[in-house]
DNA sequence: CCTTAGTGTAACTATTGTGGTTACAGTCGT
DNA sequence: ACGACTGTAACCACAATAGTTACACTAAGG
C-alpha cells in the first residue's frame, strides 16, 4: 500500500497539482476516507490508498465523492399537486426506470478500475511520440 | 395528434399544474419545439404532441431538454497542467469509459416511451385501490 | 380588420450551490 | 515540546437557475 519512497503527497502539493486550493483537496480527501479508500497521516502528512488500484473501481470514487445521492441522477418535481392524477402517480411511475438507467451507468463504472486508468493514461502519452 | 374534445393546453394551465411559472413552462417548450417533439400554436395557444406517445422515448425529451450537453454527464477538470502526466492524459483516458458509462444510462430512457409512462401512471392510481 | 388570448423572449431579482480563501484547533512523528 | 500537516468552520465570490414582470409578436374568430 505505500510508497515510502516516493515524495509526500500531501495537500499542498495535490492542490498546486491540479491549480487549486488545500481545502478543497483536503475536503474531497475527507469523502475518500468516509468511504475508506483512502488513509490520511494527520501530523506529518501523506495521503495512501487502503487497497491495490486494482481493487478500486471508478464507481467506488464515484459513489465516495456521492456527485448524486444513492438513486437520485434524476431528482423529480418534489412538490407534486396530491389532486393531480399525474402529480400524485408520475414519481412512482418513472421511479424504476430511472433507477435502471442510473444503475446502467453505474455497472460501467463498476467495471474499469483504478489500475487500468493508470495504465490507460501511460498508453496514451505512449501514443504521443 | 390533436386531442381537440379536450381542453386547451396552455402555458398558464400547466405552470398551474405544476406550481410554477407559465414563462418557466414556455421555456422549456420551447426546448421541446426546437427538438420537434411539440407545436405550439402561438396565437389562440395550446401544445401538442408531433408524435404519437409510443413513438417518443424519454431519452427523446431527456435530449430536447439537455440536461447535459451530448457527451458531457461527466465533466472532467478542464484546465490540466500540460506539464503533467496526469494531468495531459486523464481526459482521454477517461474519455471512453465516462462515455459508454452515459450512453449505457441513455439506452435505458431510449427503450421506454412516452406511452408506457402514462399506462405506468394509471397502473400506479389503480394499486391504490 | 381588429380584437383578444396566447406565445416568445428579454431583463431583472432571489436563491442556491460550489470553489476558493482564511483561520485555527487537533494530531502526531521526531 | 516543536513543527508540519490535517480537519473543519466561516466567509466571500461567482455561476446557474427559478421565478417574475413586461412587452412585442401571432393568429383565430367575430
Amino acid at each position: 500500500m505505500q510508497q515510502e519512497d516516493d515524495v509526500l503527497l500531501t495537500s499542498e502539493r495535490m492542490a498546486g497539482s491540479v491549480n487549486t486550493n488545500p481545502v478543497v483537496i483536503r475536503r474531497l480527501l475527507g469523502q475518500l476516507k468516509k468511504a475508506g479508500l483512502v488513509e490520511v497521516r494527520p501530523a506529518s502528512g501523506g495521503t495512501f490508498l487502503t487497497r491495490q488500484p486494482a481493487a478500486i473501481s471508478l464507481l467506488d470514487v464515484y459513489r465516495a465523492v456521492e456527485v448524486v445521492e444513492e438513486g437520485q441522477l434524476f431528482s423529480v418535481h418534489d412538490k407534486p399537486l396530491p389532486a393531480c392524477l399525474v402529480g400524485r402517480n408520475i414519481q412512482a411511475a418513472l421511479d424504476t426506470t430511472l433507477r435502471r438507467a442510473q444503475t446502467a451507468m453505474e455497472q460501467v463504472l463498476a467495471g474499469v478500475t483504478l489500475q487500468q486508468v493508470t495504465t490507460e493514461i501511460l498508453t496514451q502519452e505512449n501514443l504521443k511520440n
